[in-house]
DNA sequence: TCAGGAGCTGACCGATCGGTCAAGTACGGT
DNA sequence: ACCGTACTTGACCGATCGGTCAGCTCCTGA
């Protein structure tokens, strides 16, 4: 029953769910996401929610699975272009913009990778994080090349991600994306990609 | 009364508790880590637990409340000891120091600070982070700065933190605590101690 | 010896969880 | 008119949640 919002084009119930449901798993988390609260925020019962999605972990699957399938070939690129410069800087770029594509995906991967071990979406995230720690730094490098790149994948998806948490509350938007993009990449830059002697500074 | 010395050996069940629950909610996190669960890796009875600790959320606080205090002390004498070179300096060693001794708790609130919003608790730690922030980083400061920042801070947390989650699997103890503080140092040296020549306000 | 507090526990409570199920509605093709 | 399909829902289920409570076992000080 159309009750409210009468939207223009067609809106697919399980589309609307799923990103409700993304929203709640990235500020409230898996655990403490309801069903009940789910689908009453996406105005369906929550029958209905268990009608398109079979479960609370498809529905997480659903939410976050495509960013994972596109972290998983972001690595896949990254690994296959070898480790040089030129190949580093095109992966800085692709990574930042797939940081800001899945903000809330990466959030909840992120953050409860560990506490939702088991499910097989987070299970495939957990193993690309690590693919990507283990690509981009190799295991006999030293370890503050390590705590280097690892700093910097960190920081940057938390920068974005958890800037949602502290940084600012609502009045964000000012900050546009191109800038965000930009200083980001600057920054990943100096820290991933080996300057001849030494530290990019 | 509770004299202090009769049970000066034994260990106080309290801590116990206290511990147990610092280690469940920093990796499963709070809203998935039950009473009953704590009591039993405790050795407890659920009733025990809530005898020590009037309710979960006490226990959250008795868990992370003393690094909070910790948090907001390094906050407070950060922000009296002016933002020279030197004082940056001193801030990031005893930053490191405090996130290596708080690694669980601090774990617990800025991965879950989001969604723990309400609790006193959490409130005070989200507080310190954002003071961490603004006053690390002026807000007029231009938007590379202060993404700088916020990788330098968020990536070092992360790192230690969730490092725990993907890069290594119960065979990390090998890297000693000195070598991490001393690369994690060296790191965040780069990025928040100004440079000659580059702007950083 | 005994009173009493600290520590601990099982039984129990209402609420909510994820999930099942059958019934009901709307609708397009025939 | 009839059927099939897609969709939505409330009633209901067993499990578990955080929390209360009365009562148990110790230990200690008087």
């Amino acid at each position: 029953m159309p009750t409210d919002a009468p939207t223009p084009s067609r809106v697919r119930a399980s589309d609307g769910l799923r990103q409700v449901a993304l929203e709640q798993f990235s500020t409230i988390g898996f655990a403490a996401s309801s069903l009940q609260h789910i689908a009453d925020q996406a105005g369906y019962s929550k029958s209905s929610v268990l009608y398109h999605y079979s479960s609370k972990e498809a529905l997480l699957e659903a939410a976050i699975g495509p960013a994972v399938d596109a972290l998983e070939e972001l690595l896949d690129d990254f690994v296959a272009s070898g480790r040089s410069v030129e190949a580093r800087a095109e992966f800085i770029q692709r990574f930042v913009d797939f940081l800001l594509g899945n903000r809330l995906a990466v959030h909840t991967f992120v953050n409860q990778g560990q506490s939702l071990r088991g499910t097989p979406v987070i299970e495939r995230a957990n193993t690309a994080i690590r693919g990507l720690a283990d690509s981009i730094c190799e295991a006999d490098a030293p370890l503050s090349e390590q705590m280097r790149f690892g700093v910097a994948l960190a920081g940057a998806a938390y920068t974005l991600v958890a800037g949602a948490t502290f940084l600012e509350e609502g009045r964000r938007a000012e900050a546009e994306d191109a800038d965000v993009r930009a200083a980001l990449i600057s920054v990943l830059s100096e820290l991933l990609i080996p300057a001849e002697g030494r530290p990019t500074r």
